[in-house]
RNA sequence: CGGGACGUGGCGCAGCCUGGUAGCGCACUCGCUUUGGGAGCGAGGGGUCGCCAGUUCGAAUCUGGCCGUCCCGACCA
């Protein structure tokens, strides 16, 4: 089909607005993809919609190849039904009520309505089964941000598979590892799966798919020999080796007066800060009091620590500090401390200096083992500098966008919802599951944020709203809607820009929109009945007579 | 929820400090000229200055409250 730009709704702007920071948020707008309604809010202009809905039918071609069926199932759901799991009680789940007073849910992801439908699912015989939607899902986002990447309200393909034991749970998350990943690479996203904290959602495991870009929210952790890839807040890379002062036989106090920091500390003893420890401690959220214990030069990584205590918790006070340590935080340490102590795995060799639990000292030659014993736990947070766990290859750390997630989800939501079936031994057992999501705005997002220049919108092939955008500049109208007609006969689809407006107008809007392809028919052509075929991200132009375009 | 910035026509901005009847660029309408990287001239249209209160003869401008948007943090399938 030939789109005339003379008849469409195509607002582009010369300006992005004020309040436009990240690269997809500026260009979408210029570009006249979106409209913003609200924070977090968007509309889809026609233009933008084309984009998503080629988002979508890759999506959709990709899991239908997997064999799994698409539904439509409703964002009102009974609050029953999360109820029955609990999640009504999440704080970002957005409450509504009818007008006899019943109430309802707006979903953020639809586990609890596909459990429910699962529960018509009898025998092993029907397993496994793979479904999903495409849906709208609302989130009571407390900071939306960033233009499309973190939204109140969006559609997200959420998939969900039923298996007769763990073994059907592995192979239907590989399909789906394998369709995501078939997913990205055919709308020319580099997404990465790496390891991901499961959070609310439950289950065993979790992926997630990051993209590196700009204006992400994750930080990406990438070997440079490609062996490696993790998200900074599960990764485990090797710290660069520490610089140890010769080894004591015994503790010794030394006084280090007016040294609360680590670099106080280290210049003061003139040794490095990978020489030193750093305590902190914590208070679980049944109350006790736990020292979590990392190398000087380290920074405790948060999810670590919940994993690591099994709890959440906070910061002791310096009231709290005092009564147990019986010194000042800058000076505390492990040795003569009563509670738990849990340390990081760089502490596990080596001697450190620690603090004295006596305001103003420190030991040198700490020794984990021998002078205290911690639990040893992975705490810190990885760093530039750090090398490749696998090869010992140089780190690339980079903000990335969570474009899609998949869950282990196991029995959590099949045991609340009643999901059984009967297995072959004639048992009834719960369903296993899993979930799958991706967000196709921030699909979209991504694409742009990895595909732009200067200009504007460099999009892949695969998702751009239009293959071809023919520029009809004045006195050469009949040869660009043949050409236009010609590629529209070979299967592609076209912008015509028979506007009544200025070349320079035109090609910048070209540029903005970003099509792969742009062809111009002007004056310059017209003698050689040609037109000028440009590759929109090389800039590349050749003269193409219209008969061979 | 804590910190910061901003709110003046569709978009970008000035005016506010020092109160006096709202302006610029782009866009839009009409006419003429122009046409390979955001044209020129002429004539026009469009704004409760975020909202509410207060001070004042008079408020876009000063004061208070509220709302909205963006950024940082908290949070985050």
């Amino acid at each position: 089909m030939i789109a005339r730009a003379s008849q469409l709704f195509l607002p582009t702007l010369r300006n992005a607005p004020a309040e436009a920071e990240a690269a997809n948020h500026k260009l979408l707008v210029r570009g006249g993809f979106i409209r913003q309604v609200s924070a977090g809010i968007w509309s889809f202009t026609p233009l933008g919609w084309l984009v998503h809905r080629k988002i979508e039918q890759i999506i959709r071609e990709e899991l239908a190849a997997i064999g799994a069926q698409e539904w439509f199932a409703p964002v009102l759901t009974p609050v029953e039904l999360w109820q029955a799991t609990g999640r009504d009680k999440i704080p970002v789940i957005i409450h509504v009520t009818d007008g006899q007073g019943r109430e309802f849910v707006l979903p953020m992801t639809h586990e609890e309505t596909f459990t429910f439908h699962a529960r018509e699912l009898q025998s092993y015989r029907q397993l496994p089964q793979a479904w999903y939607h495409f849906q709208t899902k609302m989130r009571d986002e407390p900071r939306p941000k960033g233009g499309l990447i973190r939204l109140r309200e969006f559609v997200m393909k959420d998939s969900y598979s039923f298996d007769r034991d763990a073994d059907g749970l592995d192979a239907s998350f590989e399909r789906h590892r394998g369709a995501y990943k078939r997913i990205f690479e055919r709308m020319g996203i580099e997404a990465y799966d790496v390891e991901a904290e499961s959070g609310i959602m439950g289950g065993s495991a979790s992926f997630d798919f990051l993209a590196p870009a700009e204006s992400g929210e994750n930080t990406l952790i990438t070997c440079e020999n490609g062996d490696f890839a993790a998200d900074i807040e599960v990764a485990r890379t090797v710290p660069r080796p520490p610089e140890l002062p010769a080894r004591l036989d015994a503790l010794e106090e030394v006084e280090t007066p007016g040294a609360a920091t680590i670099d106080d500390l280290a210049r003061f003893l003139s040794i490095d800060a990978t020489a030193t420890s750093k305590a902190m401690p914590v208070v679980k959220d049944d109350g006790t009091l736990v020292l979590g214990l990392l190398r000087g030069d380290d920074r405790l990584e948060e999810m670590k620590m919940v994993d690591a205590l099994g709890s959440g918790y906070r910061p002791a006070t310096e009231d709290e500090i005092r009564a147990a340590f019986g010194a000042d935080p800058g000076s505390l340490g492990p040795v003569g401390y009563d509670g738990e102590v849990v340390a990081d795995e760089a502490l596990r060799e080596g001697q450190f200096v620690a603090g004295a639990n006596r305001t103003g000292w420190h030991l040198r030659g700490v020794e984990a083992g021998r002078d205290f014993q911690p639990r040893f736990a992975d705490l810190r947070q990885s760093k530039e500098g750090d090398t490749c766990p696998h090869c010992g290859g140089a780190l690339r750390f980079e903000t990335a966008i969570e474009v899609g997630h998949i869950f282990k989800l196991e029995t959590k939501y099949s045991a609340q919802l009643g999901a059984t079936f009967v297995d072959e031994d004639d048992a009834e057992r719960p369903l296993v599951m899993g979930s799958y999501g991706i967000g196709l705005a921030r699909v979209m997002a991504s694409a742009v944020e990895q595909h732009h220049d200067e200009h504007g919108i460099v999009w892949p092939e695969a998702i751009a709203p239009y293959d071809v955008h023919v520029v009809s500049l004045s006195g050469a109208e009949d040869i660009a809607q043949r050409a236009a007609v010609r590629m529209d006969e070979r299967g592609y689809s076209v912008l015509l820009d028979d506007r009544d407006s200025r070349p320079g107008e035109k090609f910048a809007d070209a540029d903005l929109i970003g099509a792969p392809v742009r062809v111009t028919a002007g004056k310059k052509s017209l003698d050689d009945g040609a037109v000028d075929v440009r590759d929109r991200a090389t800039g590349a132009e050749r003269r193409v007579p219209v008969e061979e375009i």
